[in-house]
DNA sequence: AGCCCGTCGGTTTTT
DNA sequence: CCGACGGGCT
């Protein structure tokens, strides 16, 4: 065989995965350990040892990971190997859907719904029935949230409600109403969710066992990268579309995806789950520096519920990580872009250098600075553009076209026009439902006088998209564009920044022939905005976005209890562990430098200052792993007057028991114990109860 | 009644 | 930076 060196790229562990025999394989990687390498010698000797590429499947987070995967396979093997199938569980789901659903009942086209699109349509239901206002129904995210719990356990609705808990008087029968009108709302339109895309397709490889053994015979070779943050539904597609020759590739220790039903467990259970597993441990670490690996191995030692494993490194020397305390947020962005400056000056690219953060908004203040400081970066977690109202517009007319039935890309489009709010839209688009046709449908829209004048280029649009057949997406698009041009200007802020994302989109689309695969892709993979080609950036990223990847230096801001772990996971221990795994993962991004950093105070919205404490995860750590180097060196920040530290109170005014109150992070509340030593204690509705100092924690009257 | 526009408040994490 | 909300307008 090989013109692959396999003996000199791979350690003893890998050569053993790599060359692993037929049979079920379970690889516990440690972070850092070399898993996409192995999983790439692996596609690599399959291939060369003759299995045709598109026989083998390879499941990934993002498609860019399986690119990427794929990308360096073809330049070992000096052959093109795009065929192989992959992509996320989502997209496969979809592509499978699109191919069999019909058997189960769905009815193409269809349409595959974001999450603010579901969002619109459960508001939509609550709107009917007149329930927006009322105390035992919950808001659309959070009914959404229930049953996406609900789905990824692999629950059905009413399984899900008999397991939860309602606290606040929820009532259930109100609940199965709003369920109902989703799901039938849902089927009437051929729009699908996120996590149908997953039960539906789990309800077909279930009902029908013929569609699975062709599929199942047709992949050779399954390899799902990420295993750890697989959910139940996910690892049963798994079993019905592998026979025995799989293998997946997992560390328990970075599994960060339990809001979405996956559980570190799974990756334990898969022996049970496929007889006859091998187990391959890859723990030599070769990404960090040891202190670096050492902090993370002790902080992961707290852990309750951990499968052990101890990374170590190959690079046995190194700066040790340092932790931070600054005084404001606007001080720790400052004191980040100075070393940003100062490493870059030393010669370090920009992209060889990361800030990571627990949620998409904890870097607003650091982007202004490096605005100011003309710092070129890129973000990643948070807002994604394809969500951009500009974009949804242009891809509303497009799913219009595709899916007449979408009613939520209908009423989207029609309220661009002058005149049309919710309720006119909503009203033509349920006249609309039973138009055969074009003309038809376009015909609804005659008997608003306000309309007259933009209705001639709306249809005339329409008559264009329509009457060629064959139009390509990007043909579709640009006349899309041509129309929309010019009421971008009329609609949103800064339309120059839009026109460029939209020409993005249509660059995108150049890569399609189908409009069906455009739209679904839209969707499901993550798009950004690719300004040039390898640009050198900074990155920003939140920690969830920055799993597989590495940096030389790596800044982790808003360490303080409440940001990082987030407040949302006190109530929950084990919210609370996976949140230390979080930090974990975020460690272990760096290969040389790690810092640590903490604004001491937070402003709130009475004006005042409240204290921060330093994450306790960070805090539980020795000093002679983590040397606490104190205020930063020269910060000549100037400080507003307002800045000085907390603002004692007068007096206990105002606060007995039973007082109704507001805290910043943790919202309402009531007060339990009027206050003892300036020390008061307060019941959450949604944290439970919790002491405050009423110097530092600014508790309003609520 | 329904639409438009300005203001203010509040934000986990992802497919 | 988006979405909910309220006041004035058609």
């Amino acid at each position: 065989m090989g013109r692959i060196d396999y003996q000199n790229n791979l350690n003893q562990a890998q050569l053993e995965a790599v060359f692993s025999p037929d049979g079920p394989t379970l690889i516990i990687a440690g972070a850092g350990s070399g898993k996409t390498r192995t999983l790439v010698y692996r596609v690599a000797w399959l291939v060369e040892k003759g299995i045709p590429p598109e026989r083998i499947l390879l499941l990934t987070f993002t498609r860019k990971a399986s690119q990427e995967m794929l990308h360096r396979v073809e330049e070992m093997l000096n052959r093109s190997c795009r065929e192989v199938a992959g992509g996320t569980f989502h997209s496969l789901a979809y592509k499978f859907l699109r191919i069999y659903g019909s058997v189960i009942g769905l009815k193409r086209p269809l349409t595959v719904m974001d999450r603010k699109d579901s969002e619109e349509l459960v508001g939509k239901i609550i709107k009917a029935k007149h329930w927006e206002k009322e105390k035992d129904v919950p808001d659309k995210r959070e009914f959404l949230e229930l049953l996406s719990r609900f789905v990824n356990r692999g629950l059905t609705f009413e399984e899900g409600l008999s397991n939860s808990f309602f606290e606040n008087g929820i009532s259930l029968s109100k609940l199965r109403e709003v369920n109902l009108g989703y799901e039938t709302l849902k089927r009437q339109h051929g729009l699908l969710d996120y996590d149908d895309l997953l039960s539906h397709c789990l309800h077909l490889f279930r009902q029908e066992t013929g569609i699975v053994r062709e599929l199942s015979s047709y992949y050779q070779y399954v390899l799902v990268d990420e295993y750890q943050d697989t959910n139940l539904l996910q690892a049963e597609i798994v079993r019905h579309l592998a026979r025995e020759n799989i293998m997946v590739v997992g560390d328990d220790s970075q599994s960060i995806y339990g809001f979405r039903g996956a559980h570190f467990k799974n990756i334990l259970d898969f022996p049970r789950q496929f007889p006859g597993t091998r187990v391959i441990k890859l723990e030599e670490n070769f990404r960090s520096s040891q202190p670096i690996l050492n902090l993370a191995n002790r902080m992961i030692s707290y852990s309750k519920e951990r499968y052990s494993k101890c990374l170590f490194s190959r690079f046995k020397k190194g700066e040790p990580p340092c932790l931070i305390e600054l005084p404001y947020e606007e001080s720790q962005s400052q004191y980040v872009v100075r070393q940003l400056q100062e490493f870059h000056g030393q010669g370090i690219p920009w992209q060889e250098m990361a800030v990571l953060f627990r949620a998409g908004h904890h870097s607003f203040n650091l982007e202004v600075f490096l605005q100011k400081e003309g710092i070129p970066f890129k973000k990643y977690g948070g807002r994604r553009f394809v969500e951009g109202a500009h974009i949804k517009d242009l891809i509303s007319y497009l799913k219009v076209i595709h899916n007449p039935r979408d009613v939520l890309a209908w009423e989207r489009i029609l309220r661009l026009l002058e005149g049309l709010g919710p309720k006119r839209a909503q009203a033509i688009v349920e006249r609309m439902t039973d138009c055969p046709d074009w003309t038809s449908r376009l015909e609804c829209l005659t008997g608003y006088p306000r309309l007259k004048s933009q209705l001639t280029e709306f249809s005339a649009l329409f008559q264009r998209l329509v009457d060629q057949p064959f139009l390509t997406p990007t043909q579709a698009l640009e006349m899309i564009w041509d129309y929309y041009k010019n009421l971008l200007p009329g609609l949103y802020e800064e339309p120059q920044r839009r026109q460029k994302e939209i020409e993005e989109i249509i660059r995108v689309s150049y890569n399609y022939t189908e409009t069906e695969d455009l739209l679904g892709d839209l969707s499901l993979e993550v798009y950004e905005e690719s300004d040039g080609p390898e640009k050198d950036q900074l990155v920003l990223s939140t920690v969830h976005s920055a799993k597989g990847l590495e940096w030389k230096i790596v800044f982790i801001i808003w360490l303080t209890e409440g940001r990082f772990p987030s407040s949302q996971s006190m109530m929950n221990p084990e919210e609370m562990e996976e949140e230390r795994r979080l930090l974990y993962v975020a460690i272990t991004r760096a290969k040389e430098r790690l810092f640590l950093t903490y604004p001491e105070s937070l402003s709130n919205r009475g004006g005042g200052w409240q204290k921060n404490d330093l994450c306790h995860f960070i805090a539980d750590i020795a000093e002679d792993l983590l040397p606490k180097r104190g205020k930063p060196i020269n910060h000549s920040l100037q400080v507003p007057a307002s800045y000085c530290s907390p603002i004692p109170k007068e007096d206990d005014e105002g606060f007995s028991k039973g007082t109704k109150v507001f805290h910043p992070l943790f919202g309402n509340g009531v007060i339990q114990e009027p206050p003892r030593e300036r020390k008061v204690r307060v019941l959450f509705k949604r944290y439970g109860s919790k002491v405050l100092h009423l110097d530092y924690a600014r508790l309003e009257r609520g």
